[in-house]
DNA sequence: ATAGTTTTTGCAACCGGTTGCAAAAACTAT
DNA sequence: ATAGTTTTTGCAACCGGTTGCAAAAACTAT
C-alpha cells in the first residue's frame, strides 16, 4: 500500500487539495503550506502516482514508440537517441515492437488505451497509411525516416534522400569511378526509390558515366550480401553506392570472399553513418540525425 | 473527447457496472447484456481507457524495462525478444535508457511513479545494489545478464559464465591451440570475472597449456580493438576467447591490420551469438537465450 | 400458483489524484 | 478599528473505470 495524497494531507494535517497544489508547478499556495506539505510527504515518502494524475489532467507523458526495425543494427543507435530524447524532456517511451503477424490496427488501439500523448513510427518500410491511422486516432504522430511529401496530415522528418542518392553519385564520380551502381533495399521502400532516383539523376546527367542499379531483398547483411554476389558474376561496376549500412557490409563481405579488393578494384559507399560503420574502415557520406530535435518540437504540438 | 464507459451504458440503456463487467473476463453478465453492451460499444468506437481500469485494479501491466547497453549490438536482439515476449503476454515495456549522469535512484522513483507491474534490469554491468533497490520500492524485479548468486532476494536469469568460460577454454584447446589467452571485458563486470574463472579452472587443469588474461575497458568494438592491438605486440598467445562477441569482431579487426591471419595463426573465440556474429566467419561457443520464458515465468509473480 | 434457489443487475463507494468556486485568512489603506 | 482587496485554503465534484452488496429477475421444484 503505497503512500497517497490523503496520507501526506492528514499528517501535514491539510486538505488534499492543498498537498496536490503543493506538487503543482504554478500553483496557489503560500510559502509556509508548501514547506509543510513537503516534510510530511518527505517523510513518509511519497511519491504522486503519475497514472491517476493524468486521469483528470488528461496528458500521460508516455510516448509510443513504434518499430519492425529491431534487427537493423542502425535502429540500436536511433533507440538510443530517442529514448534518451525523450527522457530528457520528462517523456516515457512505451516501445511496440510491430511483428509481421501483428496487426497494425491492434497497436493503434493498444497505444489508444494507454492514452498515449503522442506517437513515433521510426521505419521506413511502414507504409505511410499506417502512421495516418493514429491521425484519424487523433493521435499527434511522427513518422521517422519517411518519405516527405507522402501525407501532409502526418510529421514526417527524415533525411532528405534524393539529396543523399545525388551525393553518393557525386562522390563515386569524383573519386573516379566511371562504371557506378545502385544497391538499394527493397524495391518499395520509399527511401530506397528516393535514393535511386536521385542517384539516377545525378549519373545520367554527367558525361561518360555508365550505371546501373539493383535490390536486395531488405535492409540486411544477408540480402545485401547475396546481391552483391549476384553482381560480381553478372556485371560488375567499379563503384557501389549502397542504400544503407547494413548492405554495405554485407556487399563488402561478398567482395571479401573474392579477388577483388576495396577500394582499389571496386569502390562502397553506404549511407547512414552507424557506429558500427567505423568497424571496417570506410569512408561514408552521411547526415547525421538532428531529427531527434525536429522530432520533439514536433511531438509538441 | 473519446468515448467512455458513460456514454456506452446510456446508448444500450444499461448501468455502467454492466459495461465494466461486460469487458471483464468471468464476470457475472448474461450472454443477453453482454450482447448488448457489444453492440454499442462496437457502434461508439469504444476504447476501454487502461489507465483508468489500473487505478482501481491495481495493475497496470506496464514492465519497466532498464538497461545501459545500447552501444552494444547484442542488446538489439535482447531488446527485441523481450519487447516480443512481453507483448506476446499482454505486457508493455515502458523502457528506461540508464545514461551515466542519470542518478539510478530517479529511475526507481519514476517507475514508481507509473505504477509498473515489473522491472527488468537487462546488462551485465550494473551493481547488484540497483536491482535492489527495486526489491526496496516492492517492486518485482529480475536481473538479467547477472551474476547468478549475488542477492537472494532478486529473481537473477542469465547464462553460467563460469561455464561459458570453461567450454571456451576447453574448445580453445580442442583445437590445437597450446597458448590460449582470455580477452575479458571490464574486469568489474561479475559476467567477465566468472568467465575467467571458468577459463583458468580449465587451463590450469590442463597439461602443457601456457595461459594469460587480460581486460578490455568495457564491452565496445574499440577497446576489444585496442587490447588485442596491445597484445599482438607484447604477448600473442595462439588463440582467445573474448568475452564478448563485439570485442571479438574489435580484436578481429586488430588481428587484421597484421600479416597474420585466422584461424591459421590465432584463433579467437567469441561468445554472445548475436546475429552480427555470422556476418564475419567464425564459430562461436554459444548459449543462445532460452531467458525469455524464465523471466516472464518469475515476472508473474 | 408458491416458495426457494440461483443468476443478473444497479447502486454507491472507491482508486488517487485535480480544479472551479466560494469562504476564510491575510494584507492594505484609511 | 473598519472596510476593501488580494491571496490562500477547503469543499465537493470530477476523471474513467471496478466491485461488494443487496435488490430484482430468472429459474426450479413442488
Amino acid at each position: 500500500m503505497p503512500v497517497t495524497l490523503k496520507d501526506v494531507a492528514k499528517r501535514a494535517g491539510v486538505s488534499r487539495s492543498a498537498v496536490s497544489r503543493a506538487f503543482t508547478d504554478g500553483a496557489s499556495v503560500s510559502e509556509k503550506m508548501r514547506k509543510k506539505v513537503e516534510k510530511a510527504a518527505f517523510e513518509l515518502g511519497y511519491r504522486p502516482n503519475a497514472l491517476a494524475s493524468s486521469l483528470t489532467t488528461g496528458r500521460t507523458k508516455l510516448i509510443g514508440l513504434i518499430s519492425n526495425n529491431f534487427h537493423n543494427p542502425i535502429f540500436l543507435e536511433v533507440f538510443d537517441l530517442f529514448t534518451k530524447g525523450l527522457q530528457e524532456r520528462g517523456l516515457r517511451p512505451l516501445i511496440v515492437n510491430l511483428t509481421d503477424e501483428t496487426a497494425p490496427e491492434n497497436s493503434v488501439r493498444l497505444l489508444q488505451q494507454y492514452s498515449v500523448d503522442g506517437v513515433v513510427v521510426a521505419s521506413s518500410t511502414l507504409s505511410p497509411s499506417f502512421a495516418k491511422a493514429f491521425r484519424d486516432a487523433k493521435l499527434p504522430v511522427v513518422h521517422c525516416f519517411g518519405k516527405n511529401s507522402s501525407s501532409p496530415e502526418v510529421h514526417v522528418v527524415g533525411i532528405d534522400n534524393v539529396e543523399a542518392g545525388r551525393m553518393a553519385a557525386r562522390e563515386l564520380i569524383g573519386r573516379g569511378y566511371r562504371k557506378i551502381g545502385f544497391l538499394g533495399g527493397p524495391a518499395k521502400a520509399t527511401s530506397t526509390q528516393d535514393r535511386l532516383s536521385g542517384f539516377l539523376e545525378v549519373a545520367k546527367a554527367t558525361k561518360g558515366i555508365k550505371f546501373s542499379h539493383s535490390f536486395a531483398d531488405d535492409y540486411s547483411f544477408d540480402a545485401g550480401r547475396k546481391e552483391m554476389q549476384r553482381l560480381l558474376k553478372s556485371n560488375p561496376q567499379e563503384g557501389y553506392f549502397c542504400g544503407d549500412d547494413v548492405l554495405s557490409i554485407g556487399a563488402l563481405s561478398a567482395i571479401g570472399e573474392t579477388e577483388l579488393s576495396v577500394p582499389e578494384d571496386i569502390g562502397i559507399i553506404g549511407l547512414n553513418d552507424m557506429e558500427m560503420a567505423r568497424w571496417e574502415n570506410f569512408n561514408l557520406t552521411t547526415i547525421h540525425q538532428p531529427i531527434l530535435q525536429i522530432i520533439n518540437s514536433s511531438i509538441e504540438l
